[in-house]
RNA sequence: GCCGGGGUGGUGAAACUGGCAAACACGUAAGAUUCAGGAUCUUAUGCCUGUAAUGGGUUUAGGGGUUCAAGUCCCCUCCUCGGCACCA
């Protein structure tokens, strides 16, 4: 056998036993606790896994191992998110089924996860695109159908151009597709829409329940932006009705005129605004003013009302559109103090009222409250509760998505598909095929056609954390029993990016699956982290079109699964940024084979070990346990590695020394850190585990525990300041009083150089920290 | 503009409730080994200064403050990345 680290040989060895020993199948014992750690859900692209998506699936699978070492039943599953574009348009181009590519696909990524040794249960492997999957996609669908949070509307909404579909608002980023960055423009078609907006609270309030990081809480909150004001009454003026008739001309030019303009002109803040006057007027309620209507594009007409009393001293798009059309600028706010101060712009803060009746030296906040009191009292108007939060717009123009289960009807309208006729196929053929098309309506019988349009892919991953506790299932999309014991996923992982996509969809299923009665919870996932980008090593993003991509096939061809997981850990802090290093990965190849080395040099002896020595590498060996253990549950993996980086350079050190190489303490602090470094290394430790001699694998072992009694040391090394200046370290026991610790530093010639011919003002001891002299 | 994250050596980064800034690596330099290259090992490495030692000074974007003590807390300014953006 060879004594030197040859990662090939052990990638040969390890698999096998561990698959035929059904190492990482999850077991159903209810008697231990659970932890059901997921990524998310992956779209298997025909690229394959760059080394950039291990900042994912390492940290996850080292997790699950720690996991199950320290005894949980771990549901660590893995699956396919497979409808989409790229398939399409491939098969499109190159006349391959997507089921094909995608069943390809996929294949590659789950060889590339073994490669790395992910520990996934692959018995639980799911596939979005199966239609056994999809039937319970379209089941739910159903469900809020059923519920009335399904519906068909018409309304102007983002088309991409270039995925020639429909996106949902979500899917919009600084006007460019999320998928394709193409430029969106606006479309109006029929479509359908998941009522979200009515689970707008719920979604908002419920955050507090979850460990999420704050940006990502903070993020959802902003994009269902809730905002209390008043509602005045009238409280829709339609534009035809209050057009007077003097005005009409104008003003339907003014609305033909506008619909020209591209969606990028309107949006665009700088633009100056622009509209015409309706030539009908308002009353304000509160000083029985007439006011005239305008028609104007600065308004947006999806939030609220679409109307607004506008109030040209205290907005400046108000202001500025006031002064474009000479309309009256009254200021009724002022700065606190400076009432009479001049005025020029928009005044936009809070401050004091003025001129404004009997609110007049109310405070905004206070005038805020009594104005709606007001308007309530009168029954002018109330307080109303808006939200920025637009309904999820689920229809795609797409053929490679879940189809929608409804029947138009010319008599019935849309009838759903009976649940007992699920799952809707997919035809075969990628064109609108008329035999598809055309069924019978499930209401009266008659002819008529199926829905041609898609599902956002968002509805299959609004739901698939549940499908992996029983994917095989016939009777129902998952096992009631199971979800009460599995479920939340009590760690999830991935990136940021689908802040208000995934995590706002796959919340909104969970409430109504819980209003329906079918789950015990809530909220999905009680602990959410997302990892960082992993850049090529020049700073850019990895990509195939600027050939910097690292895969994971070559890294572990060149350094094996072992290097590669610990270098993914290593590199950086797991939240941020970093680049790939090359050099870097040369380093940790380093010691993967140091500890090799050391392992099989020095496995131990018989002997007992004493003295001070001793007690140093048994402290040695709690402090790491410690620091180790604390820095996985806190995902700072980098600190991680540091700490058994120093473990295994401290012990290269007690190796010299044959009082302590050949005793069975030594034997324990090379057990501890292959156990400790069994879920970041597992070929490495397996093998060492079994070249000192035991038959079992170290991935059954149980996780190191410490003994803090064990890590206290009875003489701290303590810096001494005189003020502030750092001037000497002393040796103090640890036990010593504050009076003892003064007269030991007052011992030390270099501390005494500093105060003599003072006086001592100030003594502060903070034990086993820190010693400050203050002297004047 | 608003919200959120950042700014620490040549590089990636550490630093728990304020308590030795720069752990752990990379890189670099010198030495050992080697026919050579590579690999490995040892030592040094924030900056300035130096009489060379158990020396002195200085340093966490910039400025001010609180404190015996500040990367960490408070105030102001600058830069940067991400999200939202005519939401009245």
């Amino acid at each position: 056998m060879s004594d030197r680290y040859d990662f090939k040989i052990l990638q040969e060895k390890w698999p096998s036993r561990w698959s035929q020993s059904g190492l990482f199948k999850t077991s159903e014992n209810r008697s231990k606790p659970k932890f059901y750690c997921l990524d998310f859900f992956p779209y298997p692209s025909g690229h394959g896994l760059s080394v950039g998506h291990l900042r994912n699936y390492v940290p996850t699978d080292v997790i699950s191992r720690l996991k199950r070492m320290q005894g949980f039943n771990v549901l660590h599953p893995m699956g396919w998110d497979a409808f989409g574009l790229p398939a399409e348009n491939y098969a499109l181009k190159m006349g391959v089924h997507p089921t094909d590519t995608t069943a390809k696909n996929a294949a590659n990524y789950r060889r590339q996860m073994d490669l790395v040794a992910c520990s996934y249960d692959w018995d639980r492997e799911i596939n979005s695109t199966d239609p056994e999957y999809y039937r319970w996609t379209q089941w739910f669908f159903l469900l809020l159908h059923k519920r009335g949070l399904a519906y068909q509307a018409k309304g102007s909404q983002w088309w991409c151009p270039s995925c020639r579909t429909i996106l949902a608002n979500e899917q919009v980023e600084q006007g460019l597709c999320w998928r394709c960055e193409s430029e969106v423009t606006k479309k109006d078609l029929t479509q359908w829409y998941f009522k979200i907006t009515s689970y707008s609270e719920r979604l908002i309030d419920d955050l507090k329940t979850v460990d999420w990081p704050e940006n990502i809480k903070k993020m959802q909150e902003n994009w269902i932006g809730k905002k209390i004001g008043a509602e005045v009454t009238p409280e829709h003026p339609f534009v035809e009705m209050l057009t007077h008739p003097d005005n009409k001309t104008i003003v339907e030019e003014y609305v033909a005129d506008s619909k020209k303009k591209s969606e990028i002109d309107r949006l665009s803040a700088e633009k100056e605004k622009t509209g015409v006057p309706l030539g009908s007027f308002a009353i304000n309620p509160f000083n029985d003013e007439k006011i005239p209507l305008y028609i104007g594009d600065y308004v947006l007409s999806s939030y609220g009302t679409g109307a607004v009393m506008a109030v040209p001293a205290h907005d400046e798009r108000d202001f500025a559109f006031a002064k474009k059309y000479h309309l009256p600028i009254r200021q009724v706010i002022a700065a606190k103090g400076d009432e009479e101060k001049p005025f020029s712009e928009a005044f936009t803060e809070y401050g004091v009222l003025i001129e404004s009746g009997e609110f007049s030296g109310e405070t905004s906040e206070c005038a805020i409250q009594k104005m709606c009191s007001w308007l309530e009292m009168k029954n002018l108007g109330k307080r109303k509760v808006n939200y920025k939060f637009r309904d999820w717009l689920i229809s795609r123009q797409r053929y490679w998505g879940a189809p929608i289960p409804i029947i138009h009807c010319d008599f019935c309208g849309s009838v759903p598909v009976p649940e007992k006729e699920l799952p809707v196929i997919l035809p075969k053929v990628i064109s609108k095929v008329d035999s598809w098309v055309k069924a019978n309506c499930p209401n009266c019988g008659k002819s008529a056609n199926r829905e041609t349009d898609t599902m956002d892919g968002f509805a299959c991953s609004s739901w698939y954390f549940l499908r992996f506790l029983d994917p095989k299932l016939k009777s129902f999309a998952f096992d009631r029993e199971k979800a009460s014991y599995w479920l939340p996923v009590d760690l999830y992982v991935g990136g940021a990016e689908h802040a208000v996509m995934h995590l706002l969809y796959a919340r909104f299923w969970t409430k109504v699956m819980a209003d329906e009665g079918l789950i015990p919870f809530n909220e999905p996932f009680a602990r959410l982290r997302n990892q960082g980008m992993l850049l090529a090593s020049d700073g850019q993003k990895m990509s195939k079109s600027k050939g910097n991509v690292i895969t994971p096939d070559e890294m572990v061809e060149k350094f094996g699964p072992d290097t590669l997981r610990a270098f993914i850990l290593f590199l950086g802090t797991f939240e941020l940024e970093v680049a790939w290093s090359d050099d870097g990965i040369k380093g940790m190849h380093r010691f993967v084979n140091r500890v090799f080395d050391i392992v099989q040099e020095f496995p131990g002896g018989p002997n007992s070990a004493e003295g001070e020595k001793a007690d140093e590498l048994t402290r040695w060996i709690h402090k790491t346990v410690k620091v180790v253990t604390r820095d996985l549950e806190s995902f700072s993996f980098n600190t991680c590695l540091a700490r058994l980086m120093e473990f295994v350079n401290a012990l290269s050190d007690f190796a010299k020394d044959p009082n302590i190489a050949e005793t069975k303490l030594w034997r324990e602090a090379i057990e501890t850190l292959l156990r400790l470094l069994a879920p970041i290394a597992p070929f490495l430790t397996e093998e060492l585990w079994e070249r000192i001699g035991y038959k079992d694998s170290v991935h059954k072992e149980t996780w190191p525990t410490w003994k803090e009694e064990l890590l206290q040391e009875n003489i701290a090394v303590v810096p001494v300041q005189v003020n502030g200046k750092l001037r000497d370290q002393v040796r103090i026991p640890v036990n010593f009083s504050d009076d003892d610790v003064r007269k030991e530093c007052l011992k030390s010639e270099r501390i005494v150089k500093y105060i003599s011919g003072k006086t001592i003002v100030k003594f502060i001891h903070i034990p086993k920290r820190m010693v400050s002299f203050v002297v004047k």
